[in-house]
DNA sequence: AATGTGACACAAT
DNA sequence: TATTGTGCCACAT
Protein backbone atom coordinates (compact mmCIF):
# COMPACT_ATOMS: atom_id res chain seq x y z
CA UNK A 1 0.00 0.00 0.00
CA UNK A 2 3.07 2.20 0.38
CA UNK A 3 3.51 2.10 -3.30
CA UNK A 4 3.30 6.01 -3.71
CA UNK A 5 5.86 8.58 -2.05
CA UNK A 6 4.96 10.62 0.40
CA UNK A 7 5.06 13.53 -2.41
CA UNK A 8 2.81 11.35 -4.19
CA UNK A 9 0.29 10.87 -1.79
CA UNK A 10 0.22 14.71 -1.02
CA UNK A 11 -1.24 15.34 -4.61
CA UNK A 12 -3.60 13.24 -4.03
CA UNK A 13 -4.94 14.48 -0.83
CA UNK A 14 -4.46 17.94 -2.29
CA UNK A 15 -6.18 17.01 -5.00
CA UNK A 16 -9.48 16.07 -2.99
CA UNK A 17 -9.50 19.74 -1.25
CA UNK A 18 -13.29 20.75 -2.73
CA UNK A 19 -13.33 24.37 -4.37
CA UNK A 20 -13.85 26.63 -1.99
CA UNK A 21 -12.53 25.15 0.67
CA UNK A 22 -8.52 25.25 1.99
CA UNK A 23 -6.28 23.26 3.84
CA UNK A 24 -3.29 23.06 5.54
CA UNK A 25 0.32 21.51 5.16
CA UNK A 26 0.00 20.51 9.06
CA UNK A 27 -3.50 18.83 8.60
CA UNK A 28 -2.29 17.10 5.18
CA UNK A 29 0.89 15.57 7.12
CA UNK A 30 -1.04 14.83 9.95
CA UNK A 31 -3.20 12.70 7.70
CA UNK A 32 -0.70 10.73 6.05
CA UNK A 33 0.93 9.84 9.52
CA UNK A 34 3.73 12.00 9.39
CA UNK A 35 2.33 15.14 11.69
CA UNK A 36 6.09 16.64 11.75
CA UNK A 37 6.80 16.57 7.75
CA UNK A 38 4.35 19.43 7.33
CA UNK A 39 7.43 21.27 5.88
CA UNK A 40 7.80 18.65 3.51
CA UNK A 41 4.01 18.85 2.10
CA UNK A 42 4.92 22.68 1.28
CA UNK A 43 8.09 21.37 -0.33
CA UNK A 44 6.05 18.62 -2.28
CA UNK A 45 3.21 21.12 -3.33
CA UNK A 46 6.50 23.17 -4.95
CA UNK A 47 6.82 20.37 -7.61
CA UNK A 48 3.44 21.41 -8.69
CA UNK A 49 5.10 24.38 -10.43
CA UNK A 50 6.14 21.77 -12.95
CA UNK A 51 4.13 21.17 -15.84
CA UNK A 52 1.80 18.00 -15.37
CA UNK A 53 0.96 18.94 -12.12
CA UNK A 54 -1.04 21.51 -12.87
CA UNK A 55 -4.61 20.03 -11.44
CA UNK A 56 -3.13 20.37 -8.07
CA UNK A 57 -4.40 22.58 -6.57
CA UNK A 58 -1.93 23.99 -4.38
CA UNK A 59 -3.35 27.31 -4.20
CA UNK A 60 -5.70 25.97 -1.52
CA UNK A 61 -3.19 24.68 0.60
CA UNK A 62 -1.34 27.54 3.45
CA UNK A 63 -0.35 27.48 6.72
CA UNK A 64 -2.13 27.00 10.38
CA UNK A 65 -3.00 30.42 10.52
CA UNK A 66 -4.64 30.99 7.04
CA UNK A 67 -1.43 32.99 5.80
CA UNK A 68 -0.93 32.41 2.15
CA UNK A 69 3.15 32.16 2.98
CA UNK A 70 3.54 29.77 -0.18
CA UNK A 71 2.30 32.52 -2.40
CA UNK A 72 5.71 33.55 -3.69
CA UNK A 73 6.50 30.06 -4.89
CA UNK A 74 3.62 30.27 -7.42
CA UNK A 75 5.37 31.46 -10.22
CA UNK A 76 2.63 33.25 -13.06
CA UNK A 77 -0.69 33.40 -11.71
CA UNK A 78 -1.21 34.83 -8.46
CA UNK A 79 -2.10 32.59 -4.95
CA UNK A 80 -4.13 35.04 -4.17
CA UNK A 81 -6.35 35.06 -7.30
CA UNK A 82 -6.28 31.62 -7.68
CA UNK A 83 -8.11 31.62 -4.06
CA UNK A 84 -10.10 34.43 -5.16
CA UNK A 85 -11.44 32.07 -8.31
CA UNK A 86 -12.52 29.62 -6.01
CA UNK A 87 -14.90 32.48 -4.09
CA UNK A 88 -11.89 33.12 -1.18
CA UNK A 89 -11.78 36.10 0.05
CA UNK A 90 -8.56 37.20 0.89
CA UNK A 91 -7.23 40.48 3.15
CA UNK A 92 -3.63 40.93 3.85
CA UNK A 93 -2.13 37.48 2.76
CA UNK A 94 -5.01 36.29 5.28
CA UNK A 95 -7.45 34.02 4.08
CA UNK A 96 -10.75 35.58 5.57
CA UNK A 97 -13.07 32.97 7.40
CA UNK A 98 -10.28 30.51 7.26
CA UNK A 99 -11.76 28.35 10.15
CA UNK A 100 -15.15 27.57 8.92
CA UNK A 101 -13.59 27.24 5.46
CA UNK A 102 -10.60 24.76 6.51
CA UNK A 103 -11.24 21.42 5.05
CA UNK A 104 -9.36 18.62 7.14
CA UNK A 105 -8.47 15.59 5.39
CA UNK A 106 -8.42 13.43 8.75
CA UNK A 107 -12.21 14.20 9.30
CA UNK A 108 -13.55 14.30 6.05
CA UNK A 109 -12.26 11.80 4.52
CA UNK A 110 -12.08 9.59 7.60
C1' DA B 1 25.85 6.87 3.64
C1' DA B 2 25.71 11.36 5.31
C1' DT B 3 24.41 15.99 5.15
C1' DG B 4 21.44 19.71 3.71
C1' DT B 5 16.90 21.51 2.73
C1' DG B 6 12.23 23.49 3.42
C1' DA B 7 5.49 26.92 0.94
C1' DC B 8 5.55 24.41 8.96
C1' DA B 9 4.30 23.97 13.97
C1' DC B 10 5.04 24.78 18.61
C1' DA B 11 7.32 26.33 23.02
C1' DA B 12 9.89 29.31 25.26
C1' DT B 13 11.34 34.05 25.92
C1' DT C 1 1.49 40.19 22.30
C1' DA C 2 5.41 39.57 19.07
C1' DT C 3 9.82 37.38 18.21
C1' DT C 4 12.96 33.89 18.37
C1' DG C 5 14.57 29.39 18.45
C1' DT C 6 14.18 24.45 18.00
C1' DG C 7 12.07 20.06 16.40
C1' DC C 8 10.41 17.59 12.77
C1' DC C 9 10.35 14.23 8.68
C1' DA C 10 10.88 12.79 3.92
C1' DC C 11 13.33 14.01 -0.18
C1' DA C 12 17.52 15.89 -2.87
C1' DT C 13 22.35 15.90 -3.62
Amino acid sequence: MHKNSFFEDVFEVVRLIPKGKISTYGAIAEYLGTKGAARMVGWALNQCNDTGKENIPAHRVVNRKGLLTGKIHFRGKSMGGLLRADGIQISNNQIMDFENLLWEPRKELL
